[in-house]
DNA sequence: ATATCTTTTGTACAACTGTACAAATTCATT
DNA sequence: AATGAATTTGTACAGTTGTACAAAAGATAT
């Protein structure tokens, strides 16, 4: 029976849904054939195994989504003011993490919140591509953070950079949180709100004074003592 | 054989260190017991099911680790200078979930790196624990937080605790990402570095203006136009 | 030592897991 | 209509899952 012509992308969209709202390890082949209207022997056919049906999710949505995140951050670095370049750069992050271009393979919060789980999960076939196809993306922007913040050591550009991502992740994952903490007065499921609120918060926090350094924002000190010692897990 | 006084304590510890490291449906009791050295029936003994035994660890830290953060809570609010109170608070959320103080039931870093695999894996058992332990703890702190920052709404004091929490947990999940971009001259399993990053990191968004304010920092604009109508997901 | 209670062990069960594969079905080309 | 490739189905397999429970082993008190 060959009668869904797209009997390959159901199942991966059903799959994508899945992993991205109960992780990996939770769901299983039968899950996602279900979910897909297919038959649990068709999607080892189409994917040769749960492995490679994850990577194959990877594959459609990473290229289009940092190609898309490469023009918006070419557009920023046009940008002459720093402040406005600095936003600029971070919303070039965001916002492809968040919206789909093209509705399926753009990106899309649906697989921003797959990435989350899997990162939390610690899945080793991801951790492998991630290593390779993200690291570009995110020295490229981490260099262009450093031109518009060149006060700032490197060091401390990757920590908040990680709290980026993590602000990013966890948005995705408890939106549920922001709407009870704040008695309804805000929706955590508010994308545009979202990607406002995190922006106006990754620019401010990236603008703070380096580390044991007392003087104002803007004022160079670049080596700044390293107090890293303590190295636990 | 009642051999071993303290096999409760060691399998409640073997069930820690594996779920914090590789998530609640990805370990099993077998798995669990192999690592305590018990047999699969002595954790079925101990707790009476998996979902028991994963709310029994909560029940040993939350109080601890939420009672840690109301002391030094309790103490910032004691500070007379506003900026210097506003980092004391973000403290006093933040330093509890990294470190414990009684080497067992204190919180320490493994426990809050469990709560962040948890809520990615959104584990219906614990979001109730969750909900009902957690939610008087931010509360405070997000008062405290809005009598240091009056000018802010409260949506926007909630979005960037959202952030923080999604920081902390993401600085616990992927702390080698830290080391790797940014070339070994950071180390993200320091956990004294994490909390000074994290600190001033959260302080300076926290006192970043609001959306849609242009004015300074400090000059109030309460209520700010509700952006909030796209209700995805 | 006897009896009682607590803890540990071992085994069993039904359900579910990822994967493999032959048979059946559909489609495109001739 | 017939051939051949592509897809879907159904079933089977060995291994794992959470849980239940009787039997054994230890501890405690009398």
């Amino acid at each position: 029976m060959a009668r869904n012509p797209n009997m390959r992308e159901a199942i991966l969209g059903a799959a994508e849904t899945l992993f991205s709202s109960h992780g990996y390890s939770a769901v299983s082949i039968r899950d996602i054939a279900r979910a897909a209207g297919a038959n649990p022997g068709s999607v080892t056919y189409h994917f040769k195994s749960k492995d490679e049906l994850l990577l194959a999710i990877y594959r459609r949505h990473c290229g289009p989504m940092n190609d898309r995140r490469a023009e918006l951050l070419a557009a920023a670095m046009r940008i002459r003011d720093l402040g406005n370049r600095l936003e600029a750069i971070v919303r070039a992050y965001v916002v492809p993490a968040f919206t789909s271009s093209s509705d399926l393979a753009g990106g899309g919060a649906r697989f921003t919140r797959l990435r989350a789980m899997m990162s939390a999960e610690g899945n080793a076939a991801v951790g492998r591509i991630i290593a390779e196809i993200f690291d570009q993306t995110n020295q490229s922007f981490i260099e262009a953070i450093e031109q518009s913040l060149p006060h700032l050591s490197r060091s401390t550009i990757v920590w908040r950079c990680q709290f980026l991502l993590g602000a990013l992740y966890y948005s995705l994952i408890s939106p549920e949180r922001i709407t009870r903490l704040s008695r309804g007065e805000a929706n955590g499921g508010d994308v545009a709100q979202a990607i406002e609120q995190i922006v106006v918060a990754t620019v401010a926090s990236l603008q703070a004074p380096e580390i044991g350094d007392a003087s104002g924002p803007r004022v160079a000190r670049r080596g700044v003592k390293a107090s890293s010692e303590k190295v636990p897990a």
